[in-house]
DNA sequence: GTATTGCTCCAAAAATTACTGAAAGTTTTG
DNA sequence: CAAAACTTTCAGTAATTTTTGGAGCAATAC
């Protein structure tokens, strides 16, 4: 395969995934073509690569900066803007979980135990089904979290060694 | 708060969370109002409490049997069917972890393969940073399906308990 | 058999989400 | 300071996704 050829492939499988996980296609494309990048690049390099406008590149550019996964850089006696994307991919990884935690998991959470303040709890059998199924999911939805949270705090090394070793080398097949 | 409005607030909780995971937000707030009754309900009484339409109703119950995370029912002396969804928590989680990994780690698994064989790749620097790139994202994106599998085919309370004494209890708290 | 009830499919419509291009804003240059 | 280079914003448009409602189908009742 022809490089241009797999870096779009790629590119496009990168997008895909995104999306399916509620991630703009646009923008997975964008830190897709960042990753694969060794230098920096300009807001036009992404535009014509990606054939999107300004205002979209600008965008998702502006995106993935707040996600922690693209940084601005300014080379001297350039005028333009460059985009650096993170390499390393367990940092990359740890940055999602991050954001992910904070938008998605936490305000779920937060939920799970306003509703599990109902009236009536102890003489109305259906809110107590209620909670219960609502507690359920508390806690797998907690424990995750916390998992995550371990991945987020945890060096590389240590943490899949120890992944590793707890599930009897399974990890490693 | 009341029962009802509980009700709501966590089957609208439910659809956002689905939604920005790439769920059809009423798929998941199907799944949510199946979740917490404890009897099975006909289409019509989705529809009714979901305010949707037929053909609304039964694609997302459809969807919903082939994620294997609701039955269908038939009642004796019943002519309609019968949704029911199953209540246990880890069940569920396995189930949506079976299909994820079925449907879109696996197969960008087999992108990142298909495109690791570029062509060049001992000539051409570009070549080989680019390939460099695509394997750590294998290694980390196979790591984590490994995980998965693991957790997918694991006993619930041996499995959290292995994580527990893994990370020195940092899963209690 | 026909009537009735309920389910499924799908074309059209509605709603949502994403993108564009140009005007306005900002920073740098000379 | 004005001009040039570049970035940001956003109203309008386009593309995509979701929903509807009814026609056709299937199963049961009579």
């Amino acid at each position: 395969m022809q490089l241009d050829e797999a870096k779009d492939k790629f590119i496009q499988a990168w997008g895909s995934l995104g999306s399916n996980w509620g991630i703009n296609r646009t923008m997975a494309q964008v830190h897709a073509l960042l990753l694969i990048s060794p230098a920096s690049l300009s807001a036009d390099e992404v535009m014509e690569m990606l054939n999107i406008s300004r205002g979209n590149a600008n965008m998702n550019l502006r995106a993935l900066i707040d996600w922690g996964l693209v940084t601005k850089e300014h080379k001297s006696g350039e005028r333009r803007d460059f985009f650096y994307a993170e390499k390393d991919i367990w940092q990359v990884a740890q940055q999602v979980i991050i954001e992910r935690r904070k938008r998605e998991l936490k305000p779920v959470l937060r939920v799970l135990e306003e509703v599990r303040e109902v009236d009536d709890l102890h003489t109305n059998p259906e809110a107590k089904a209620f909670v219960e199924a609502v507690n359920s999911l508390h806690t797998i939805v907690g424990q995750a979290d916390k998992f995550l949270e371990i991945a987020v705090n945890a060096d590389r090394s240590w943490f899949f060694e120890t992944l590793f070793k707890m599930f009897n080398r399974k990890l490693q097949s």
